[in-house]
DNA sequence: GCCAACGTTGGC
DNA sequence: GCCAACGTTGGC
């Protein structure tokens, strides 16, 4: 199994709402951007990611599931974006901001750090155990 | 196919 | 609100 993170932007799309879901499920459309959509593409059934928040709260805030692989962006006709469907799976016992993960040499090299524009990233086995470890502190 | 211009993202 | 980073667009 693979690990992700997606970014959003509360705003537009926050936890909260994810979570109002259900297990429903939300598509995550509106990405526009090759390597992200690379990145969704490579999602499978069950894979997790961290659910992040960009802007407002600069936070990892829950885990969520893949519940629907990659198929064509409802938000577009342009055959170029896809988009996979997720479900909110579980709350962080507390959320980990972003300027713990950048004090924390464990995270040197994640794409959090170094491409933080990328809305959909790939997250290592350690990455990922890591965090779920400072979320449990 | 190169590259300048432009737009967007996202941290600060 | 600013600005750096960087991805995309479009002219050539």
């Amino acid at each position: 199994m693979a690990y992700w993170l997606l970014k959003s932007e509360p705003d537009s799309w926050s936890w909260q709402q994810q979570k109002n879901k259900g297990k429903e499920g939300e598509p995550w459309s509106g990405v526009r951007n090759y390597a992200a959509r690379n990145n969704m593409r490579s999602m499978k059934l069950g894979d997790k990611a961290f659910f992040y928040h960009s802007n407002i709260g600069k936070e990892i805030v829950g885990i969520v599931e893949i519940s629907a692989t990659s198929k064509q962006d409802p938000t577009t006709d342009d055959p170029r974006w896809d988009c996979v469907e997720v479900v909110a799976v579980a709350d962080l016992p507390r959320p980990v901001t972003l300027a713990e993960i950048k004090k924390d040499e464990r995270f040197n090299n994640m794409d959090l750090v170094k491409k933080s524009r990328l809305s959909v990233q790939s997250v290592t086995d350690e990455e990922w155990d890591a965090i779920c470890s400072l979320a449990n502190e």
